[in-house]
DNA sequence: AAGACCGACTGGAACGTTCCAACTTTAGCG
DNA sequence: CGCTAAAGTTGGAACGTTCCAGTCGGTCTT
């Protein structure tokens, strides 16, 4: 009969502490941010009441007032890229270090559901947006960053852009990446690129211009792929399907390599002494000894600490001017790559 | 001079709208909302003025009113391991589904990082909330149940706890891996363990029980390790200092197992021709061809559907008793358990 | 002893929505 | 042509905070 007493507890709010203290709402307020102009003698009877009653402040409340929320929001757009594991790392260590809250959502690799994702971050009035490998077009992108800070990592933006960027230099990995095999011996170097991936674009290009730089123009062999090892195992296949092989192959990252290190060796190739195989990111998984796989490194970890630095520098410092950051991407030599096979196919052929 | 139209221009509000359209607020979060008694002339001048606005409604301000959010937030332990990215993307699936957002934070697989993660989640308001793998103890997850509805995914959790779960069978899962093992032949089958991780005490407690039952106490072998691949590498060399070595490992997880077949071929043993090695999870990462590890396979994807679909009863539907759900891990054999060698170290003395 | 000042505290007005009761307008009907 | 019903629209009161302009004692200064 009594709806108040029956009804399922709703939470403590500021008032309840403030009554149950026997002070104004306003003091309550005031210890809960920790000011400093509190008696000693209140502030312990607040503190105390809302432990008792299990206060939480109600974030939503405060963020409406200030018109800040202390939040950042991160856009990854593919979770299961050991990747982004690092990337968040960095953001988290950052973060926590300037006082901001991380929140993340993930668009699975789709722009429909990425555009979603984000939509759900801006709507919470994040104080600023980060948006890893993003794959929505740049439009959209200059759109969101006139409402709120945003910095784009790992793909690279036109200085145009109202967005920050923090990227490495892709198509310097991968010239990086073709130089490395060439100076082992390799001609026949095939790139399994990735697709509509975050600068998956820039790869392609450093790829075919380190080619044509080196004067194998004529064994540029360049096959679509994605950022995920199936995509790397498609792409693969369609390597074996052509003759002559490639002796070595660049592939778009990582899990891309890993797919086709899977393809090549279930054609009875050894890895590295029929086919060397490179990747790109040079993740955990690349690192894992039994995998031991050649790839660019970029410094993820940072390049997330950077990205919120960034924001914090738009969001509390004021700043407006775009900036872009590149860092440089660094190879990482490991079992996957080594000289060519001694007797290539074509040259038993004389 | 006019601050007005100097100011960097806040965000439009529904009265923003309202006074561009020519109607009342009120009006404008009708048609906001999608509801149906409005004209459609009304609505048409609505949605141009937003559209010409850029105006994006306000979720603070809307969930204040309606003390609710229609976000679940997700606590992720260890966004570096595969194995959670399958459970995200079922999480995400479902809980679009069912008309919910989804926020993310991870603890980074410390307590007190976690601890702080689920409190932004809940200052959040958000309406339920998922732990997956979570390491704060199980009082801490009761207290936190009793103010919001709570799934605990991939963790043991007491009948007695407010909290709902969703869990694989731990036991019986680490009881097939070692039956596994002995079908095979082993005998000397040692156990990488998880330490503190999700489950890992149900994972040892399964491996001594399986192996008491098939009259291998004496060969009973448990190493602390944990749910990263370094501390199933390190583990790995604890085994490898000790006589007699063992033919079969149990590790807690794929990471683990990762870094001990690290461990193992570093010091020259063939797998599995000199030792064995199976993981728990099936992540995307045993079942990458070239590392193709035998797992015990947990449905993390349905368990992430599972675990929105409890928390919607509970939300909406207004459930109140706990549910436990557990699922039947089933083994995967792949290619690094086989039989033991053909001459133990320990005949060859004879 | 009067004024100025200080420190601790308070009430009311925001913040941007939704909800609800009440108000118009239009339509239908005898 | 008046009455009622339905459809469409509206203003004001929440929601739980923070912020700001004060109030209220008390202490210091001259």
């Amino acid at each position: 009969m009594n709806p108040t007493e029956s009804s399922p507890r709703r939470r403590p709010t500021i008032r309840d502490v403030a009554r149950k203290a026997g002070v104004s709402k306003s003091l309550v307020s005031m210890v809960i941010r920790g000011e400093e102009k509190v008696s000693a003698r209140s502030r312990e009877a607040v503190l105390r009441a809302a432990a008792e009653l299990g206060y939480r402040p109600n974030l939503m409340a405060r963020s409406l007032v200030q018109r800040r929320t202390k939040i950042v929001g991160v856009m990854v757009s593919d979770l299961r890229n050991p990747f982004f594991g690092d990337v968040v790392s960095g953001i988290e260590q950052q973060a926590s270090e300037l006082g901001y809250k991380v929140l993340f959502t993930t668009g699975d690799r789709q722009q429909e559901r990425e555009t979603e994702a984000i939509e759900n971050l801006l709507e919470l009035w994040v104080d600023g947006l980060i948006l890893a490998g993003p794959r929505i077009d740049q439009d959209s992108i200059g759109r969101i960053g006139r409402s709120v800070p945003v910095v784009v990592l790992h793909r690279p933006t036109p200085t145009t852009s109202s967005a920050d960027s923090v990227t490495n230099d892709d198509r310097a990995g991968a010239e990086m990446a073709v130089n490395h095999c060439h100076a082992l011996g390799h001609a026949r170097i095939a790139h399994i690129d990735g697709g509509t991936g975050a600068g998956a674009q820039e790869r392609r290009e450093g790829y075919e211009h380190s080619m044509r730089r080196l004067g194998l123009v004529e064994h540029i062999v360049l096959v679509s792929g994605g950022y995920t090892e199936p995509r790397g195992y498609q792409g693969a296949q369609e390597l074996l399907s052509k003759r002559p092989l490639p002796t070595a192959v660049f592939a778009a990252n990582d899990l891309c390599a890993m797919g086709a290190i899977n393809a090549f060796e279930e054609a009875g190739l050894g890895i590295p002494s029929d086919i060397s195989v490179i990747g790109y990111d040079n993740t955990s998984l690349a690192a894992l000894r039994h995998v031991s796989l050649t790839s660019i490194h970029q410094p993820s970890i940072e390049m997330g600490q950077m990205a919120v630095e960034r924001l914090f520098q738009r969001i509390d410092k004021g700043r407006t001017e775009p900036t872009h950051e590149v860092v440089a991407p660094s190879l990482v030599v490991r079992n996957t790559t080594g000289p060519p096979p001694a007797e290539p196919e074509l040259e038993v052929r004389r």
